[in-house]
DNA sequence: CCGCATCCTCTTCGATACTG
DNA sequence: CAGTATCGAAGAGGATGCGG
């Protein structure tokens, strides 16, 4: 392929987060590690087929710790690695941005009647 | 809604830029200004009803900005706006956290010790 | 040249039921 | 508690044809 997204790298770190809950799943665990089922309760939209799914995902990205304590029942926790935390320090640009133009809705269906250029 | 996300901007920003082609053409019309058909040239892959919906839903969001010239045949050219420049800068971020735990192949399962990729 | 409308396909997601 | 499996609905996305 040849995309111009090729060349920035900031078309791979959106195709890790542009899953409909990762963002959730991320601040969520941002804030602390959470248990499967504490994730649920946090996140009540979600169904538990997408939220593990959203997880593995986000695992498999290196995005997301899952550590398994085989007890019974059994108890799953979940925790932002390294480079989960680093994402997390990098959005804050964007979370900057996105509040530093909020409320903007100027109409610019404007019209020119300019020379034929080329 | 009370989700985790509405405290952060960082979930409405992404929703402006999660489009399949968004980040595509973002990048292209942050090298230049462009017209509809160069546009399409630059994303072979898409296709033009592809191309004229994200760019709407671009232009509704304040990113882009849509200058039509009434000749014949027609002509219209996107550009980004203050706002869509910003947003470059801002992704600026993470494209450096993308590139930073970049694609470390580390393979679990590779076993040998012999150096010397070709 | 730009882009909308229609049709059709493929993926995604929610709901439900079942396993260790 | 922490998932997996299956099904059906909903929506995204591609192809084509028409209109300004």
């Amino acid at each position: 392929m040849s995309k111009p997204t090729d060349n920035c790298g900031f078309a791979a770190a959106i195709k890790m987060i542009e899953g409909k809950w990762k963002v959730d799943i991320l601040c969520e665990l941002g804030t602390a590690s959470r248990r499967f089922g504490r994730l649920r309760q946090a996140i009540p939209e979600i169904s538990e087929k997408m939220l593990a799914q959203q997880l593995r995902e986000l695992e498999a990205d290196g995005l997301v710790d899952r550590k398994v304590y085989p007890e019974l029942p059994a108890k799953v926790v979940y925790s932002l690695t390294e480079r989960g935390m680093a994402l997390n320090t990098a959005a804050d640009a964007l979370c900057r941005w996105a509040e530093q133009f909020s409320p903007v809705a100027e109409a610019s269906t404007q019209v020119y009647a300019a020379p034929a250029p080329s």
